[in-house]
DNA sequence: TACTAGATCGGCT
DNA sequence: GCCGATCTAGTAG
């Protein structure tokens, strides 16, 4: 389950292909300390320069050009002050597109999760849902930041491999969250009844 | 349970 | 200056 890594094909593709086809991958960080992972449950596609919710929509900036390689590196951006993002950057080079990873399920190297996201009653089993229900949540808890920014998921460092099969009628879509542009488009996938999902 | 506001900072205007 | 692909604590009901 841990071991068969995402081609780099996967990723050469429209983030609205890719996607939906994330949801039950494994997203793995190995740090010399911990290696964690967890189960991508919630995901929102990026488009390029046509989508104006998209950081690439402007056109090329230092801080979006990561957006703008081809399909397979990872885009970490910080905002609100405080808070890191982590995307799959995908399609072509020059294309713009990446899909955000809104949630995931931990699995391993929970309890580092636990102290990076400083929840650490053991005890109470809704705090491993407060780990990753959300973009900012789930990069501190698995100790993911700017550093990571230009990654290749093709590396060992961080990467998404094959996880569970989730079956079409179990992907929910919905509008995506937290932008003021391009609202109406259905462009966020999520795993229809997982207590992980950000947001029913 | 539901809503509001504050934190906090890099990049754009 | 202002605003953002957010989160949390606080208050009210």
């Amino acid at each position: 389950m841990f071991t068969k890594k995402l081609k780099a094909s996967f990723y050469k593709r429209p983030s609205i292909i890719v996607a939906p086809r994330l949801l039950g991958k494994i997203l793995v960080h190995k740090t010399p300390e911990e290696s964690y992972s967890g189960i991508i449950v919630e995901v929102e596609a990026y488009a390029g320069t046509d989508d104006e919710a998209s950081h690439a929509f402007k056109g090329v900036r230092e801080s979006n050009k990561v957006m703008f390689e081809q399909g397979g590196v990872f885009y970490v951006y910080f905002t609100y002050g405080s808070h890191f993002c982590c995307n799959v950057v995908t399609g072509k080079a020059g294309s713009g597109e990446a899909v955000l990873i809104r949630a995931v399920e931990p699995i391993g190297g929970i309890n580092s999760m636990r102290v990076n996201r400083k929840l650490t009653d053991v005890e109470n089993k809704k705090e491993l849902i407060l780990l990753g229900n959300g973009p900012g949540k789930l990069c501190q808890a698995m100790g993911i930041s700017k550093q990571h920014n230009g990654n290749s998921l093709l590396e060992d460092t961080v990467f998404i491999t094959e996880g569970l099969r989730i079956k079409p009628e179990n992907i929910c879509t919905s509008t995506r969250i937290g932008i003021s542009r391009s609202v109406e488009l259905p462009w966020r996938f999520y795993i229809k009844n997982n207590p992980y999902v950000s947001k029913i």
